[in-house]
DNA sequence: ACCATAGTATACAGACTAGTATACTATGAA
DNA sequence: TTCATAGTATACTAGTCTGTATACTATGGT
C-alpha cells in the first residue's frame, strides 16, 4: 500500500502550487519535482491530475475551516463577539503574505461548469462555512439564524473578492462594520 | 493595415470561449478556428495570447458596463430606485443562460499576481463599477456616496460569488434586501 | 495594369502536457 | 534469507501548446 505520508506530502505541495499558480497552469511534473517524488509515485496515489485536484480541494476545505474556526474562537470570547470575529479573521487572512484569494472561488472560475466535481466541492465548502456561521448565530441568540448566516456569507464573499481583485487590505474591517448592522438588528430584535 | 472588423470578430469569439472555458484552458487554435480565421491573421492583430486576453478583458469591461448601466436605467426610474435596480440587473444576469460568474473575478483567479496586467484591468473594471454606483448614490442624495457605493459593491460581489459558486439563483434579490438597509439609512439620514 | 497587403491554407518548430513503461534499489515482514 | 512492495531514476508516447514560416489568393488603390 502506498504510504499515507507520501500522499500528504504530494497534496501539501500541490495545494501551495495550485493556490499560487492556478490549476490548469500548474503541471504534475512541477508538483512531483517540488514534492521530491517521482511522477510514478504521484500516479500510484492519484489516478489522474483531476483526482489530485479533488484531493487538494478537500484538504484545503478541512485545513481552512479548522483554522478559521480556531481564529474566530481566539478573537471572539462569546458567540455574539465571534460573529464579528469572523471578519477579524478574514482581515488577518487578507493581510497575510500568501493571500491569493479564496481557493474555492478560484477553482470555480477554472471549472466553471456547475456539474464539475471540483465545482461541487467548492459549493460544499461554502455550504459548510455558512453552516458554521449559522451555528454561531444560533448560539448568539439571533432571531433568524438562517437569514443572518446568509447575510454574513454575502459580506464575507464580497470582502474576499475586493481584497483579492482590488487589493483592498481593509476589506475585512469594512465588511465588519457592515456586518454589525445585521448582527445587532438580528440579536436586539430577538431580545425584545 | 489589418482590418478592424476581423479584429473585432476574433475578440468577440475569444471573449465567449475564455468566459466559458477559462483563459489557460482555451487555446488560440480553437479561437482562430471558431472565428473563421487563420492563426496567422490572429497573430497579425495580436502579438501574443496575453495581448489578446488583455483586449478581451478591455472589451468585456466596455460591453458589460454599458449593458449594466442601460439595464439599471431601464429597471429604475430615478436615482434612488436605480440604486436598488443594481441588484435587479444582477438578478437578470445570474439567471441568464450563459452566466459563468464575473469574468474579472475569474481572470483574477487565473492571473493571481496583483502586478499582472490582466489583474490590473480587472481591478480597474471594479473601480469603474464602483464609480458608477457612486454617481447614482450622489444623484440620489446619499449623505456619504463613497461609503454607500463601497457597501453596494461588497454586496454585488458577494451576490455574484454566491450565484456562481453555489448556483444560488436568488442571490440578486437577497442582496437587494440587504442593500435597501444601507440605501435607506444613507438617504434618510441625508434628508433629516 | 500593377503592386502592396490582408487574407487563406498548411506545415512546422520547440516546448510543454498528462500519463505510461522499464529497470533498478531499499526496506520490512514471513 | 527470501520476496513482495514502495519507492527512485529515466525514458518514452502521443498529444497539445504558443508562435512562426512558406506559398498562394483575392482585393483595392494608384
Amino acid at each position: 500500500m502506498p504510504s499515507p505520508s507520501k500522499r500528504d506530502q504530494i497534496v501539501d505541495v500541490a495545494l501551495d502550487l495550485f493556490y499560487q499558480g492556478g490549476f490548469n497552469a500548474t503541471g504534475v511534473d512541477k508538483i512531483a519535482l517540488e514534492a521530491g517524488v517521482t511522477k510514478k509515485t504521484l500516479y500510484a496515489h492519484f489516478k489522474s491530475k483531476d483526482e489530485l485536484i479533488l484531493a487538494v480541494l478537500r484538504r484545503r476545505d478541512e485545513i481552512f475551516r479548522n483554522q478559521f474556526m480556531r481564529n474566530v474562537e481566539r478573537l471572539g470570547k462569546n458567540p455574539r463577539q465571534r460573529l464579528e470575529a469572523i471578519f477579524d479573521t478574514l482581515d488577518e487572512w487578507f493581510n497575510g503574505k500568501k493571500f491569493c484569494g479564496c481557493m474555492f472561488i478560484n477553482a470555480s472560475a477554472e471549472f466553471s461548469d456547475q456539474g464539475n466535481p471540483c465545482h461541487l466541492v467548492c459549493a460544499e465548502h461554502k455550504r459548510l462555512m455558512q453552516e458554521y456561521f449559522r451555528d454561531l448565530a444560533e448560539k448568539a441568540g439571533a432571531q433568524d439564524p438562517d437569514s443572518l448566516s446568509e447575510e454574513l456569507m454575502f459580506l464575507a464573499e464580497g470582502a474576499t473578492v475586493q481584497a483579492h481583485v482590488c487589493g483592498d487590505k481593509r476589506a475585512g474591517q469594512k465588511a465588519k462594520r457592515m456586518a454589525r448592522l445585521f448582527i445587532d438588528s438580528a440579536i436586539n430584535l430577538a431580545g425584545a
